[in-house]
DNA sequence: CCGAAGCTGACAGCAAGCTGAAGGGATTTT
DNA sequence: AAAATCCCTTCAGCTTGCTGTCAGCTTCGG
């Protein structure tokens, strides 16, 4: 596997580099974010390893531009931060993972093979599901192949719904993945976002299972 | 999947039961490292949470203990500290993955699935009964491969049936799964129900044992 | 053939869900 | 800095259809 590898710190990025390597990957090891962009769209990895704390910039702004423009690939955050918001505002700029420093290089390589894996499993170009289509790695989403913009929660929701697409997905657990966890709820705000998507994807796009949550079918496997 | 819980925090460990068990797996939730032992030994489960603060001893022992007698199935370590060197003992000590608290609910079923699939368990792909298809993960009922809705309280009665197929299940117990602990009910609700399911699944589906309750067939191990 | 147990159609009440609107916070534009 | 815009959350009133109950019927065992 081709992987980028970003860490300013001399030491920390030989050992990661060294370790990688050991695991029979090719590794490219950068210490700036300029640089990294650059290789990225010249050079176009499998997977990212991104250290949060650069001398030019944050990694997330990184991270989010990676996102915004489509590129798809998993990335695991490096951060010596490992309080809560840090790691939530990481996950939710489109991280697959997260490595709290210092780490353990072994579970350094676990963590990476995961992440690896649970891509291999799903490599989404787009899931049509009647005449809605959606694109995880894109973020985007079109109806009829139209463009339908959402908003960051519209979003999530959509997100939630369309991986577990044939299930019955709990209100609490959309409540979940639109709020860490913790961050209780007071108010039926799942049911709007349900009905504004409904208003921009369709009436029938999700269904409600009274008492257990909603779902939308599940046009393929 | 089975799966034991080990955590003496109330709130959290009601979201976890809560969360894990809408995914569609059995929880048996304890709050103490010997009843845990106990339960491990004459239940015997397929996966285990651990929170290692417990109020009699630390987890770790226990993971340590299991390893020693050879059980091997998944651990995940919970725990609220973050110091490497203890997640990096609870790597050694034999745990296949760990949670910092406090962490995400969807993050946190991420992570049951890939260490389930790394031990080849399978997510449940459904149950077979005759021509019905009862799958607890995604809450959907099949007939003839047709989609089959229902109620929440039509769900809960399949379910009580379906987990103890190839028993008779009495009335009051379908009662209880029904309605929370104490509840009385003063009518024939629970041959209402049944009355529906087999009009929705089928005549054969649930068969009456006179006096006794009711039961599905055991169409598979 | 009788009594007990179970089945099921009908229905009123009510809990769950839907949605338009409004206020406030954050971000961007002027 | 002010204004404008956008998004999120909450709330209230409305709609929907689930739920528990009952009554009358059927089935079963003896």
């Amino acid at each position: 596997m081709r992987i980028l590898l970003i860490e300013d710190d001399a030491v920390l990025g030989a050992a990661i580099r060294d370790h990688v390597a050991a695991d029979g990957h090719g590794v490219d090891w950068l210490m700036r974010l300029d640089e990294a962009r650059a290789a990225i769209d010249s050079v176009g990895y499998e997977l990212v390893l991104l250290d949060l704390n650069l001398p030019d910039g944050r990694g997330l702004d990184l991270l989010k531009a990676l996102r915004d423009e489509g590129k798809d690939m998993p990335v695991i955050i490096l951060t010596a931060q490992d309080q809560v918001a840090v790691r939530i505002e990481g996950l939710n700029s489109g991280a697959d993972d997260y490595l709290v420093k210092p780490f353990d290089l072994s579970e350094m390589s676990a963590r990476l093979a995961a992440v690896a894996r649970r891509y291999g499993n799903t490599p989404l170009p787009g899931i049509a599901i009647g005449d809605v289509t959606v694109d995880f790695g894109r973020k985007t989403v079109t109806r009829q192949g139209k463009p339908v913009t959402l908003t960051a929660r519209e979003w999530a929701v959509v997100e939630k719904l369309v991986r577990n697409r044939g299930a019955v997905v709990g209100k609490d657990q959309i409540e979940d993945s639109l709020y860490a966890f913790g961050a209780e709820i007071e108010s039926n705000a799942v049911e709007v976002y349900v009905s504004r998507l409904r208003k921009k994807l369709g009436r029938e796009f999700i269904t409600t299972a009274r008492g257990l949550g909603y779902a939308v079918e599940s046009r393929d496997g």
